[in-house]
DNA sequence: GGTCGCGATGTGTACGTTCACATCAGCGCC
DNA sequence: GGCGCTGATGTGAACGTACACATCGCGACC
């Protein structure tokens, strides 16, 4: 656009400035040109300003693509992800630019649309044909996960997942853990009857956190009752907190999410319960709102930056030819509040 | 390559197939495999399906960077900005991506660390060496607007704020007749005495709802007083409630956004305050907490996603060559829940 | 029966950069 | 004074693709 008409002769569409226009104002060959571009050390002091001089002059700047082709180093890590609205990802998706923008790669970020064999495929295809040279995958459901272990990757890549399944390719947070730990304390403030609200079943995380859940119940030798399977948002937790208040046959809950958790105690006060008076809840992620909730939620604090960094530290390091890096899971940690009480 | 005899198990560097590759396997030219990439008309059937087999048995990608160097059409729409873990700013992301890939287009987002000029000139840089061909700036601080206006863009942009300064280039929803909308509901129940919690100086946003406040006010006659220029988190809303509810001189509360609202609401619970009874609140932005808080908050709803959606279709139509689009902007709209009651 | 048009395919070239190698001056050295 | 070395610079390839143009066979047409 930009038909300004004070302009006179339209140069429509000029190309934009080479690194042989650039030699020609410097008065060298485009090769030194290219050599200041990439830092070569045996440039005269001169030369290197006179090229300087002419890339501000023109406002040149280097072709991405054309330096991708050449060297097939895209300088470019793919981020498969199936759900960036999440706290989680997202927070880690901003670390994981923060550490990768520091080591002078950039992403290229692609969202899947559905976990259909196919949309993974083809979001995976996409990636790969933009040269990347690592790939993250933050895709919390099953199926993605066998899907990418299926599909042939040709690049370095790690997913960051709940399980640790396939260890050698994955990072996660301690999920089944975290899950104990938050159970654990429900148990330790004399709650035998624990309902779990959890995320959809076909995400690893909510999955783990399950386990994590039954098994710390096993242990105690206490009742297991089924879970509620959600979808991780508030009004999920509100509305099936409202069906579940109607037979008060537990005294705590164990939510998947923070969000679920919040819905919930939201059914709690228009039943007429008090949190933690009469029904004690924990959450778990530690969103940064969560310390406001009334009444401030117990939960499990995951350190999503962490993973985040570590995931690009650890390609980072493969692409090095570095073979040997810490897989260790991250341990989540309980912040205990007050929506948790001793069972009255 | 690469034969270097102190590496042992070297990963063996495969070159990926090209389209010679391909066009080898299938017994025709290169040129014809590439119609078949393109949707070229005119191929045989038959000629079609051996290609499309070629392909499938090598596994052959097209290689972007190539494709964007030859044809100097990248397909990529970037994404220059500040703000990723807010709400509003990942909705509207997350619906940006969504459209682009309709259309064909991928996404290269950058964030800038600060909102200094020479980080907003190298994200901006950055952005621009990947030939994107349009540009999206989602910074809500006045400096990267003021920059990305001096600065020379190259492509079609739109940018994502709230004051319609430059309405040419912007997109937004009015936040200014958001604010007032949020005003004027607490005026009508009687408010006289209206606090408000304002986002950072340096936001657009906060800037423009701040205004729509004050105009409001001052349309009403009522007293104005000098906003609490806060930081977006609940943790503010909350230590600001604690201070101002020291000297209760006021009833209502006009937050510049649901965070500091649900902070707000806890320094109220502490200080042993009813909402709405005591003190009446209104947040902004409806995000999808807030019909649990407690109690469910009466909020201004903008929609992101219908913002980033037509962002990419102004886009789209300027690459195209359509000019006039429509730059109205998208009306907030009051969500009146139980955090707001007339004045006792 | 030659010309034309058209559908299907092949050949050259350009895109902007980096890499390997070539060149060339200047210097110290025996 | 010829030799090799080194630092600074230049030249000729590639990289993988799309575009413009050329080619070729074939049926239609006057």
């Amino acid at each position: 656009m930009t038909t300004e008409t004070d302009r006179p002769a339209e140069p429509e569409r000029v190309r934009a400035p080479n690194i042989r226009d650039v030699a020609r104002v410097a008065g060298v060959s485009y090769q030194t040109v290219s050599r200041v571009l990439n830092d070569s050390p045996s440039i005269r002091p001169e030369t290197l300003q006179r090229v300087r001089d002419a890339i501000d002059e023109l406002g040149y700047r280097p072709n991405q693509a054309a330096r991708a082709l050449v060297t097939s180093r895209s300088r470019t890590i793919g981020v498969l992800t199936a759900q960036t609205v999440h706290y989680g990802p997202q927070t880690s998706i901003q670390a994981i630019e923060t550490a990768a923008r520091e080591a002078g790669y950039r992403l290229s970020i692609t969202n899947i649309s559905s976990t259909e064999y196919a949309s993974i495929k083809s979001g995976l295809d996409y990636l790969m044909s933009q040269s990347i040279e690592a790939l993250i995958v933050i895709a919390p459901q099953v199926r993605v996960f066998e899907a990418i272990n299926d599909l042939q990757v040709g690049v370095p890549f790690v997913t960051l997942e709940a399980t640790g399944l396939n260890t050698s390719h994955s990072l996660w947070v301690d999920q089944v853990m975290g899950a104990r730990i938050a159970t654990r304390h429900l148990i330790e403030l004399g709650h035998t009857e624990i309902m779990h609200i959890s995320g959809p079943q076909d995400w690893i995380e909510a999955e783990a956190r399950m386990q994590g859940f039954l098994r710390e119940l096993g242990d105690a030798d206490l009742r297991t009752r089924a879970p509620i399977l959600g979808d991780w948002t508030a009004s999920f937790g509100y509305y099936a907190g409202l069906e579940l208040l109607r037979y008060r046959d537990f005294t705590a809950v164990f939510a998947g999410n923070d969000q679920m958790a919040l819905g919930f105690m939201h059914a709690c006060r228009e039943s007429g319960l008090s949190v933690p008076d009469d029904v004690s809840i924990v959450g778990f992620d530690d969103i940064p709102e969560a310390a406001h909730f009334a009444p401030p939620l117990t939960t499990v604090r995951q350190n999503f930056a962490e993973i985040g960094r570590r995931a690009v530290a650890l390609l980072l390091g493969e692409l090095r030819g570095e073979t040997e890096m810490s897989h260790d899971p991250v341990q989540p940690e309980l912040v205990v509040r007050q929506s948790t009480a001793r069972r009255s």
